[in-house]
RNA sequence: GGCGACGUAGCCAAGAGGUUAAGGCGGGGGUCUGCAAAACCCCUAUUCGGCGGUUCGAAUCCGCCCGUCGCCUCCA
């Protein structure tokens, strides 16, 4: 499959460089509920590692958590909780979350709290190789260090300081350098060093985590666009740089942002919809599709009727999934054709909206085949194979105790069934109304009435 | 100010030099149905932000302009 790399900034063919794929994706600062910003990326990564896997590859996926940051300690600070304690209650929310995105979980999750030995090791010899120095307990990466420091954001070292917003800290020696460690401060978690009580820099623990978990070289390294820089960026510099080996990653995904109104969702602006309230909404395979109907490394604006319509998209597909045919006869469907569209759609740098539209066209050409009484069997398994490829789980909607109604509602039914055949039309209708509004809707069929839940799960 | 992305139907969104500009949602008409629902059929962009240019040919390439968004040490 071609895949695009912001470093090359072309798609270029995939390969791994052995049998098994490593794949490292920037994984969350956990110090309040994941938004639906999140919920993108990870459905992204998820999507790219099921067709990676769906295609043959072997792939070893591992998500960071950083759970020390200036954030958390601030957060912990306001609820009067232990910051590693709030990170930790909000790294298992995080995981329930993508459980209930059906985003597949990584092999591993290691947490900055648990590599703090790595990290100094890391630090030790960029400070031995003279690329990086101390200052009152904080260390810092001389960004000189890297001769083509900016080439993931293609950018200069010149032409970021013409814009840069902030004061640079006046002890650095180069404004650009980071802190790969930072001194600790009253009250705050600290880890002994050979630099004094402190905590790591913000980028430093990926280098650490990559390099323990997956090696020297990545094939993939993932996260949202806005890591681009300086992130991303300063994980390259300081990778290489304590490796000698280039190149870092080989391949560098970036997600286009999610935007609520006018501006992207962010923690920090504090416009967000948790992935909570979404999934109280709609559907999981709804919010999947809403994300993979466009483009990956596009931006996409979230609004709730947009959802709405990716809820009947849903509906659709799993009614043609679901929807049994009782005949035998062959059908003319084209099942090795569906394959190859929609392979082809994945393999051009994940065209996930191509291959949604591989699934509608199968779904119309599913319905049509069942109306002209053809079996469509094989045509529905693959609707749910390639459905699962983009993780969609194609489940119809169920209530809070549906096991419990079922009999009920049976009930109902043949009561209506009842008053059908007396041609009692007006209290059958009547029947339907209700349960429609109860979010239980009736369809009669030649095969009798057949219902379902509707809405959110 | 620097760097970059985007602007396609009522809405969302693919397509990136040449057959009828995917797909979804919505809308209109029809078939089926006691009526609905679902499903199916037909219709819903002669045109791709604007203006120039390159080309036999441009939504696709180039230039300028307008608009929107992102990044320029909090960020998925």
């Amino acid at each position: 499959m071609k895949l695009y790399s912001t470093l090359s900034g072309t798609k270029d063919e995939f390969q791994p460089q052995g049998d098994v794929v490593k794949m490292y994706v920037c994984g969350v600062t956990p110090y309040s509920d994941a938004h639906v910003g999140h919920a993108m990326s990870y459905v992204v990564f998820d999507v790219l590692r099921r067709y990676l896997e769906y295609i043959g590859f072997n792939v070893q996926h591992v998500q960071n958590v950083t759970d020390v940051d200036d954030k958390i300690i601030q957060r912990g600070k306001q609820r009067g909780v232990d910051p590693l304690k709030l990170a930790q209650e909000f790294t298992d929310e995080f995981l329930e979350d993508m459980d209930a995105l059906n985003v597949q979980r990584a092999h591993q999750y290691p947490r900055a709290t648990q590599e703090i030995p790595d990290i100094l090791k890391i630090i030790q010899a960029l400070v031995d190789k003279g690329c990086a120095y101390p200052i009152d307990g904080d260390v810092y990466f001389r960004v000189t260090c890297d001769e083509d420091y900016g080439k993931l954001g293609h950018r200069t070292l010149e032409g970021m300081q013409a814009g840069a917003r902030i004061e640079p800290d006046p002890r650095k020696e180069h404004p650009m350098d980071f802190a790969l460690w930072k001194a600790a401060k009253e009250g705050e978690p600290s880890w002994e060093s050979p630099w004094g009580p402190g905590r790591p820099g913000w980028h430093i623990e990926c280098t650490a985590m990559s390099l323990a978990y997956l090696g020297e070289t990545l094939d993939i390294h993932g996260g949202g666009h806005d890591l681009v820089f300086p992130h991303h960026e300063n994980e390259i510099a300081q990778s290489e740089a304590y490796t000698g080996i280039k190149p870092f990653a080989r391949w560098w995904v970036h997600n286009g942002l999610l935007q609520l109104g006018e501006t992207k969702m962010s923690k920090s602006i504090g416009n967000l919809i948790t992935i909570r309230d979404a999934l109280a909404t709609c559907s999981a395979d709804a919010l999947r599709l809403f994300f993979l109907s466009s483009h990956y490394r596009g931006p996409l604006a979230y609004g709730e009727d947009a959802l709405a319509a990716q809820e009947r998209g849903a509906d659709r597909l799993r009614r043609a999934y679901h929807t049994n045919d009782t005949s035998n006869a062959p059908s003319d469907l084209d099942i090795g054709a569906y394959k190859t569209r929609f392979s082809e759609a994945m393999d051009d740098d994940l065209n996930t909206p191509q291959a949604v539209a591989v699934l509608f066209d199968m779904v119309r050409d599913i319905n049509r085949a069942r109306e002209d009484g053809q079996t469509t069997a094989d045509a529905r398994s693959l609707l749910g194979e390639l459905g699962g490829v983009l993780g969609l789980s194609l489940t119809n909607p169920t209530h809070e105790g549906a096991t419990a109604l079922e009999p009920l509602i049976d009930l109902l039914l043949e009561t209506r069934t009842g008053l059908r055949e007396a041609r009692q039309f007006e209290l059958a209708d009547r029947i339907r109304q209700r349960l429609t509004e109860l979010g239980i809707a009736l369809e009669d069929t030649p095969r009798g009435t057949e219902w379902h839940f509707t809405g959110a799960s």
